[in-house]
DNA sequence: GTCTATAGCCCGATAGAC
DNA sequence: GTCTATCGGGCTATAGAC
């Protein structure tokens, strides 16, 4: 991978790791093997290589966004293979979604984009929700279906910060996504009905193991 | 108030406000009108200064913990009690909760505590869910109980982060802690009896209004 | 494209006068 | 108990050799 290409990825996970604040461009350079100096020669800035990473993220946002119900017969699977996107999209980019105080004030991109992105993301759910009472595999008042959409986001958004928070083991590889998974379940699996909630279940499954 | 108190107050605003971290010793002393030498004198360092902060945060969980069911004929007045109790300490200490990062990595008591607190807390609400049901309030298999109170304390806790990434209007006053307090009530409403529903309401209100 | 050296800034904390 | 003055350290970023 090109120097330019790596400080990009070293940089994601470093600061995914420790928080962008905390991470200094000495600790960066050393982890990517260069001087520090060299940084400067591939991003003009610190925050030059925050809206490289930032760019990055935009894009994969747009993406993860249009994975909607398509097929009727599938909307189980595509709501499992939309569920694993916006997970991993979380745990890429977790630091652009959690260190937004890290930034200072000046408006950019991001900071213009994300409270868009939260109203789609919560569109996006209600989608969904809509097409499985169409399809009765949801049995729920229609009427409920914001509310539930927004617990939805809420607990897939924060619930690593809660393991973290709480002491409990919050790594990658530590199930910390099946949890989180298995958590926002909880909060309409008793109107699913009972094909739906094994379909569902075994969608989420494989979705979790080809990872 | 003594210069020592009105320093710790004037801290943990600024803190809550703008991060532990992005919080320089300077505009601390500029805005308690001292002089920055003059916060030395009083305390040793900014980490005795958060430690002092944590301490007064560790009383008050403890008083707020106790909150408990007593009463069964008012078990509804005191679960709204209990919300904004519990509201009021994630407001007023919110840097806490959110800044552990900005810490470092030291062990304090801060830190060691902090997982037992999440884990009372859910505790606490499973306390209350099951005198509910008791108290024919809410019809509710007791197997769903445990993932009810994580979810109610992961929506409480998290809600004023969720307005503030979303872009919403996050301050004080603002009708925030409102908008938390309804936004967990969506996941046990339909379960709650009319006039469980209605009593519980009104609780709510009467707390709010009285904050 | 990568390095070394260092400038310049901000911050937490100290020393000592009043 | 409060002030002024300043130090030492860590950080981002620049300059210039190779």
């Amino acid at each position: 991978m090109k120097t330019k290409d790596r400080i990009l990825e070293t940089a994601r996970e470093l600061f995914n790791a420790r928080r962008f604040g905390n991470v200094t461009t000495a600790e960066l350079a050393a982890e990517c093997g260069i001087a520090e100096g060299n940084l400067w020669y591939h991003y003009k800035n610190k925050r030059a290589l925050l809206e490289a990473i930032a760019g990055q993220f935009l894009l994969d946002v747009e993406e993860r966004l249009a994975l909607l119900p398509s097929d009727p017969e599938r909307i189980l699977h595509q709501y499992a293979d939309m569920l694993f996107a916006l997970m991993s999209e979380i745990r890429r980019y977790r630091f652009l979604y959690r260190d937004q105080a890290d930034y200072g004030e000046h408006t950019d991109n991001l900071l213009k984009r994300l409270p868009g992105i939260y109203r789609d993301t919560q569109s996006q759910f209600q989608t969904f929700f809509h097409g499985m009472i169409k399809g009765n595999h949801l049995a729920l008042d229609q009427a409920h279906i914001p509310a539930l959409a927004t617990n939805s986001v809420l607990i897939l958004r924060y619930h690593l910060e809660f393991l973290r928070e709480s002491g409990q083991d919050s790594d990658i590889g530590s199930g910390a996504v099946r949890a989180a998974v298995e958590q926002h379940l909880t909060l309409f699996q008793q109107s699913l009905s009972a094909s739906a909630r094994e379909t569902l279940h075994n969608a989420l499954e494989s979705a979790l193991e080809t990872a």
